[in-house]
DNA sequence: CCTGATAGTGTACATACTACACTATGTAAA
DNA sequence: TTTACATAGTGTAGTATGTACACTATCAGG
């Protein structure tokens, strides 16, 4: 197997993301104002070429960083969009990713000049974007819908310390549908994958709740030992 | 937005295909022998690069077609896999699909040139494959495993009539595990998905099974109503 | 008619899901 | 300081689902 008798092959593809936030009892898309052409001016999620130098999951992470200045965020591949024309310029594939994170109040701060700013969106409400960015939204959402329903994904929504609301909240926003209230606790806390903490909530003009925190470790153990997680 | 302005893009990907039957009780996978370079004469799945006149999803119909001889194959995405040094002659991504199949008495005849046969191999004794082919399959796999827990495939892998003996013993390959017999015909019939034929079957030295056939448009209006389909 | 092979069936128990309503505790306003 | 308001937090009974388990029925072949 020789690198040299062979042709040498260009490329072009890029990789997109869909980043999934939770704030105001609503789940949100972080989408960008594209600064560039094509679609100059136009709402798009974050997303660009990948370079030669760099395997498709590291361009995601740097294309998410130059665009919206979110760093160290776990991104997972769900899907890749080919069309033919789904690119102005050529022909461009792109391989799709999305996560879901919690500190939404870190400011979102464009690295690079490829896009003006970069900020939150209801997830119900998403407007025309550049490219076939819909399609790609909606596909994520798809997935994120049908991930949560097997994998404790609701955390990474969340702060470090929450409550057990908090959490219903996050299930109800995103499968769509109210959840009784004593059935969820009962449910979650069965699990045992919740520590609950000496802190309350303060300032608040009702009962304070107790805050939670996820035990991660429990969960990959139990995981190892062939605990299936599900909320429906 | 216009097309003519912008610098032409040029592109290389590629589609791989994992096509799974199910014959002598045991999971294959279909393989070909690849009869060009780079590669030439080992083992792989089917794959080849992309048309710029053919979105991907046709793109891998027609490769399928191509290096195997199978047609009319419903193929479904699963992953893209992009790291730098995957292909030998430069950066090439790929995207992977799989489908699985119950007609494996066709004949299996390349069309193209790129591969000298092609042909069934069990599916847990994978040989080492071409590129990163066994990562592909092996990622295949797993998506297979967890799609036949919530959606009816394991039809796909038999004849239209076939024993419900037969159909637990694809379930019992793909989980890996035994089930037991009352059990899984308790639930699946439970299901109504099921329709028993009249026609028995003939020539066998024990107690002839009843044939069943599925009920496709029955599972598809119950789905729409909101049906999960599930087996652990 | 006996043997061997697989088809086909039911019950009891444990676990999980569902529906449902009241008390507890904090703030703020009267 | 009392009252109104908002959300936290809790239990039970009924239903449905999953699991474990063993024997009889039917066919071909010797």
């Amino acid at each position: 197997m020789s690198r040299v008798k062979l042709p040498k092959l260009h490329s072009d593809f890029s990789v997109d993301c869909v980043i999934f936030g939770f704030d105001d009892g609503e789940l949100k898309v972080l989408l960008v104002e594209r600064n560039e052409p094509p679609y100059k001016g136009w709402k798009a999620i974050p997303g660009n070429l990948v370079y030669d130098t760099e395997d498709i999951d590291g361009a995601a992470k740097r294309v998410l960083y130059e665009l919206t200045g979110l760093k160290n965020i776990f991104l997972e591949q769900f899907y890749s969009f080919g069309k033919i024309d789904r690119h102005p310029q050529g022909r461009v594939i792109t391989v799709a990713y999305y996560s879901i994170i919690k500190r939404m109040d870190n400011g979102l701060h464009p690295v690079s000049g490829y896009t003006k700013k970069a900020f939150w969106w209801p997830a119900d409400k998403i407007p025309k974007l550049a490219f076939d960015h819909n399609e790609i939204v909606d596909r994520a959402l798809e997935t994120l819908r049908h991930k949560i329903q097997y994998e404790p994904v609701g955390f990474e929504l969340l702060p470090g310390k929450f409550t057990l609301t908090q959490l219903q909240h996050i299930y109800e926003a995103i499968l769509q549908k109210e959840i009784d209230k004593r059935n969820f606790r009962k449910k979650f806390l069965s699990y045992g994958l919740l520590t609950e903490l000496e802190e309350k909530q303060t300032g608040v003009s009702h009962r304070a709740a107790s805050f939670f925190k996820f035990n991660k470790s429990r969960y990959l153990s139990l995981k190892k030992r062939g605990f299936i997680f599900g909320m429906k």
